[in-house]
RNA sequence: GGAGAGGUGGCCGAGUGGUUGAAGGCGCACGCCUGGAAAGUGUGUAUACGGGUAACCGUAUCAAGGGUUCGAAUCCCUUUCUCUCCGCCA
């Protein structure tokens, strides 16, 4: 959600911004309504200022036994209540318009987000690893998994439909312990408080991190009008709607492993084979809320604990920086970690850490007491540390071997009980 | 799912139609008192929006949204949440 006295005082900055996102010039318009918002909130006031006036002095009069007094008031009362009705429809009107139109525009990009139309103008920061040399043809995951006999696509089908596996025995294993993994990293060393959240959330948590209004067909939705999160960061953002925190506990860390649920309207035909791109997938979320001064620090130090992961895993990956096109909705700033598919001899998103600034905040009016006492609006910052299914897609595929078994990381041996998963 | 009771300021709590944004208490802030502290004592202590250069003024807010009324924390309706009992249940 925008500020509208921002857009106010700074018309022309506000349309440039969204100009970098490809979104065209809104603040005339925007303007013209809150202008005209404000005057029949005045008038409206005006008229109830007048009311609440005499209607006092109606229970003046009263007390006094003044009847004449009070019938003669009454009717001019009688007079202001016939206009009234129809100035507070037309505000409340041209309200609803003016927040359907700033609640559906993205965030404006920070300064250093770079410009661009699409992900082919994000820019790398690094490349972490070096993909490794096969002497044999890699095999995409899915074959793997299938030839092992512990992954089936088939199988889920029968149940499901598309966009559905089902993983058996070692891999299963590996799934949970990699969840496992990623949690006591982000709890032990990172300071995050773990928490389980709600997987069914009400239409306002979705507004609060942008999913609604607009993105609504990308999204289960229930009989009971509850919606199947599709991603933790919603429970997680959503677990400081409307509230006030004191600052001194800012920042707060949480991270959740959760199944997100994505009805990937739009993404028909691409990545239909393997467990890439899912109906169903767990992830390990992180989930930031600072004060503004923190946010940019703890954007890049959210970052670092995804890329940690990765590190530990092996696994090589690059960091890019999204272009103002890429970006999500509410992102100010946005890194994305893309790990290496060897099946697909390219890198493949895995996470992607974002810092929201206060555009979820005024959407779940979150708050903090700053030195001043005065509220403010709190920053937030989502990322995943890490997608489980992509990461499990790419530790078979990395860490694959000839014989079509897969060598366990050495960080996770221990919990796996083994070294390897052989057919 | 059935029956009932409730949701008032940072917290507790009064208040069933008329200066109630809301008594009283706690907490907090500042002052007095004190050698210092405690106790005591005085004053102050919500948010959002609109208008105004400003001091300040206005409007709204007693879970949320509607309604009745000249006037609603108080009456009515809807929604929502909490609690108790019963039923069902992992």
């Amino acid at each position: 959600m925008h500020d509208i006295k921002f857009i106010r005082e700074n018309p022309t900055q506000f349309d440039a911004q969204l100009a970098r996102r490809g979104v065209a010039a809104q603040s005339t318009s925007i303007l013209a309504l809150d202008a005209q918002r404000r005057a029949l909130q005045t008038e409206a006031q005006q008229l109830l200022e007048q009311r609440n006036a005499a209607s006092k002095e109606i229970g003046a009069a009263k007390a006094a036994k003044d009847e004449a007094k009070a019938a003669s008031l009454m009717a001019t009362v009688n007079a202001l209540k016939e206009k009234l009705p129809a100035i507070e429809a037309e505000e409340r009107v041209v309200a609803t318009e003016l927040e359907t139109i700033l609640s559906s525009l993205p965030n404006l990009p920070a300064a250093d987000t770079p410009d661009g139309k699409d992900e082919h103008d994000n820019v790398e920061i690094l490349k972490h690893g070096t993909p490794r040399v096969f002497d044999f043809t890699p095999q995409p995951h899915e074959t793997l998994g299938e030839k092992l006999g512990l992954l089936s696509a088939e199988t889920a089908a029968k149940l499901s439909g598309s966009r559905f596996v089902v993983l058996r025995g070692a891999l299963a294993k590996l799934e949970r312990v990699l969840a496992q993994f990623m949690l006591n990293t982000l709890t032990e060393q990172f300071g995050y408080e773990e928490v389980s959240p709600p997987l069914l959330v009400r239409d306002h948590a979705l507004y609060g991190t942008g999913q609604l209004p607009k993105f609504g067909e990308d999204l289960f939705k229930t009989t009971t009008d509850l919606w199947l999160i599709p991603t933790a960061e919603v429970s997680l953002t959503n677990l400081v709607r409307e509230e006030i925190l004191p600052s001194p506990t800012l920042p707060l860390r949480f991270t959740a492993h959760t199944p997100c649920f994505r009805s990937e309207a739009g993404s028909a035909g691409r990545d239909t084979t393997g467990i890439l791109r899912q109906h169903q997938f767990y992830k390990v979320e992180m989930v930031s809320i600072t004060t503004p001064e923190q946010s940019v620090a703890e954007h890049e130090r959210m970052t670092t604990c995804a890329e940690t992961i990765l590190q530990r895993l092996g696994l090589p990956y690059r960091k890019v920086l999204l272009c103002t096109g890429d970006m999500g909705f509410c992102a100010v700033k946005t890194y994305d970690l893309e790990v290496w598919v060897p099946s697909q001899n390219t890198y493949r998103e895995i996470s992607s850490c974002s810092n929201c600034g206060d555009f979820q905040a005024r959407r779940m009016n979150t708050r903090f007491k700053d030195e001043n006492g005065k509220n403010q609006f709190v920053h937030t910052l989502n990322g995943s540390a890490l997608a489980v299914g992509r990461t499990l897609l790419a530790i078979m595929e990395n860490y694959q071997q000839a014989d079509g078994s897969i060598t366990i990381p050495a960080v996770l041996q221990g919990a796996m009980g083994c070294d390897s998963i052989k057919p």
